[in-house]
DNA sequence: AACGAAACCTGCGCGC
DNA sequence: TGCGCGCAGGTTTCGT
C-alpha cells in the first residue's frame, strides 16, 4: 500500500500541525492491536496503552508541539521531541530499524511510530484527566491566542537571554530553535538581550512576528532541513523562507553583513548583529 | 525561585 | 578507510 509518512524533522508547532493533518485521515478507524517494541517511549505515568484496543479514533488535534489522539474516553498524548515520526503503513509491512511502536487499525492499517533517537514520549490518559496532566496544563498559550500583556509580564521578570525565554513553552507555546531564530530576526531583536530589558513594544513585536512566521510555516507544511533519499513521506517547504537559521557566514538580506552563529543556552543561534538590536 | 548543566539516544559529517 | 569528536530543530531532572 502507499506509505504516507511525516518526514518532517525536529517538529515545532507548524510541523506538528502538518503531521496531525495527515493523521486525521485515520479518524473513525478502530484499533485492533498494538505492538510496543521499545517500552521506554511510554511515560511511566501512562495508563496501559492496550486499553486502546477496540477503541475508535475520533480525531487528532494539537496543542503546541503535542499531538492529542482523541479515542472515545481516552486521549493518547504524543510528543515527537527531536526525531519522532509517524508512518501510515500496512500491517504486513516489515518493521524498519527505528519503528518502536505500532498502532494497528482495521483495514490493515498500521500506524508506525519511528524515532531514531528515542527521545519522543507517549502517555495514555482518561479524557477527563486532561486538566490534571501538568506537562500539558503548564504550557502557555500558542502565539495566536497569547495575551500580549501576560506575555510581557512574564519575560520582563527574567534575567536570561530572550532567545532562551522564547524556547520556554510555559511562556510561549510552540516555538523551537528554528522559529525562535527566525522570530528574533523578524523582530529585529538581538537574541542575547535579557528578558528584563525587553520593552513592551518589543515584546508585542515578538508576538506579532511569531504569529506571522508560524502562520506562513503552517501554510508551507513546516520546515524540512535534512535531505532524505527516500521518496516516501511528506516534506515541508518553509526551509525556502528561512532568513537566518543555518545561514552562518551568509549575507543578511537586509544589510548584507554576515549572519553569525553563536551558542545561547547550548543551542545554536543565528542572527544579524547589525539588524538585531 | 531561578538558572545552568546534565541526561536521555543515534547518526552524520568533519578533520586528522 | 577508519576513528574520535562535535553536532542535531526538545524536554525533564538535578544541583547550586
Amino acid at each position: 500500500m502507499e506509505l504516507i509518512g511525516t518526514r518532517l524533522n525536529m517538529p515545532e508547532l507548524p510541523e506538528v500541525r502538518t503531521v496531525a493533518k495527515v493523521l486525521k485521515k485515520l479518524a473513525n478507524k478502530n484499533i485492533v492491536d498494538i505492538k510496543i517494541i521499545y517500552p521506554k517511549l511510554i511515560n511511566p505515568n501512562s495508563l496501559d496503552i492496550n486499553l486502546l484496543i477496540n477503541k475508535r479514533l475520533i480525531d487528532v488535534n494539537t496543542f503546541g508541539k503535542y499531538l492529542l489522539f482523541d479515542f472515545e474516553e481516552y486521549i493518547l498524548i504524543s510528543h515527537l521531541r527531536m526525531e519522532g515520526k509517524y508512518f501510515i503503513k500496512s500491517i504486513s509491512d516489515p518493521y524498519l530499524k527505528h519503528e518502536h511502536i505500532a498502532l494497528n487499525f482495521n483495514d490493515e492499517i498500521s500506524l508506525r511510530y519511528h524515532d531514531t533517537r528515542k527521545f519522543g514520549r507517549m502517555q495514555l490518559i482518561k479524557k477527563d484527566d486532561l486538566n490534571k496532566v501538568t506537562s500539558i496544563t503548564k504550557l502557555a498559550k500558542e502565539p495566536f491566542d497569547i495575551d500580549k500583556e501576560t506575555f510581557y509580564n512574564k519575560i520582563n521578570k527574567k534575567n536570561i537571554p530572550i532567545k532562551s525565554i522564547l524556547l520556554d513553552q510555559t511562556i510561549i507555546n510552540g516555538l523551537g530553535n528554528i522559529y525562535v531564530n527566525e522570530v528574533l530576526y523578524d523582530s529585529k531583536i538581538n537574541p542575547l538581550r535579557l528578558g528584563k530589558d525587553i520593552t513592551q513594544e518589543e515584546s508585542n513585536r515578538l508576538v506579532d512576528s511569531s504569529i506571522k512566521i508560524l502562520s506562513l510555516a503552517i501554510k508551507e507544511g513546516g520546515t524540512t532541513i535534512k535531505s532524505y533519499t527516500s521518496s516516501l513521506g511528506v516534506t515541508g517547504n518553509y526551509q525556502n523562507h528561512l532568513k537566518v537559521h543555518m545561514k552562518d557566514k551568509e549575507l543578511c538580506n537586509i544589510c548584507n553583513n554576515k549572519i553569525e552563529k553563536i551558542k545561547i543556552g547550548g543551542r545554536s543561534t543565528y542572527y544579524c548583529k547589525v539588524c538585531q538590536k
